[in-house]
DNA sequence: CGATTATGATTAA
DNA sequence: TAATCCTAATCGC
């Protein structure tokens, strides 16, 4: 259940693992069987993230298109590798380590034509090197859908994904109804500097954890574990104890705290 | 053992 | 909005 901190996080372990060798490719299931043969034995030159989107590029051609979609996931297995599980769609294999794709709803060999259509109608990845935060937040500036569901919108921003909309909006203090385009020019900017430094946190850590360092106390306070997130999943908000609203927004879970996110600004007329 | 749920997205209606 | 694609873990019976 990937955001793209994850799919950027596999990019760099891919490339760790199995870029510049010849690889055994297998596959489990008939779906990609033979594609896999067809890579069976050549060399990885590099993996690459694109927002939520996984490309592998081998050399002389080939461009596999991954995308992990709700379940999907890559495990990685230890040498030796273990025996193929039914539901292995791809296995990558090198000297160094064993890679398994599970559940996919896309993976396929595609074109250079469909490669840049698929990068075409992504927007800005907010987790790429240095990404067009202009367009981003000038597009924002004119949607009149809620900041939370244009936060999903991946011809807007791509790699954010619901536990990160939830919890930007949160640590911003902004109500997840009120439409993008209402946010003032400095609340946009400063909700994309709270989003890319979580996320890139994410991508350094194994786990995602949004908590910033100010709260953490009391947060270890609230679950002696050490708790992940202020308001995602939660019942109870992290910063003011209050109880966290969640209803559906944009087909998916949204939560937020009625106190920290207060709905002064959000006009009667919604839905 | 079936129902439910989960960090997603496209297509059709 | 609903149906579709996909897997695994959890919960109630």
């Amino acid at each position: 259940m990937p955001e793209g901190n994850v799919i950027h996080r596999l990019a760099r372990a891919h490339d760790r693992d199995l870029a510049g060798r010849r690889l055994a490719v297998s596959a489990a299931q008939k779906r990609f069987a033979k594609e896999a043969r067809a890579l069976d034995g050549r060399v990885l030159d590099r993996a690459e993230a694109r927002g939520k989107h996984l490309f592998h590029h081998w050399r002389h051609g080939p461009i596999v298109h991954i995308h992990l979609g709700m379940f999907g996931d890559f495990y990685r297995r230890e040498l030796p590798a273990p025996p193929l599980r039914p539901t292995v769609r791809l296995r990558l294999a090198s000297r160094a380590a064993v890679w398994d794709l599970i559940g996919p709803p896309t993976c396929e060999i595609v074109t250079e034509d469909e490669y840049a259509a698929i990068l075409a109608r992504l927007g800005p990845d907010i987790l790429s090197a240095r990404p067009d935060a202009r367009r981003a937040l000038e597009r924002l500036k004119r949607t009149d859908a809620p900041i939370a569901h244009a936060l999903l919108d991946q011809r807007i921003v791509s790699g954010i994904g619901n536990i990160y909309r939830a919890e930007a909006l949160f640590l911003d203090g902004l109500h997840p109804l009120r439409p993008a385009s209402s946010l003032t020019m400095d609340e946009l900017e400063k909700l994309w500097t709270t989003v890319r430094r979580m996320m890139r946190r994410g991508v350094a850590r194994p786990r995602i954890s949004t908590i910033e360092p100010a709260d953490r106390i009391r947060a270890r306070r609230a679950e002696p574990d050490g708790r992940s997130f202020y308001v995602y999943g939660e019942s109870l908000c992290l910063r003011c104890g209050s109880s966290v609203r969640s209803f559906p927004l944009s087909g998916r879970t949204m939560y937020a705290c009625p106190v920290c996110q207060p709905a002064a600004s959000v006009p009667r007329a919604r839905k």
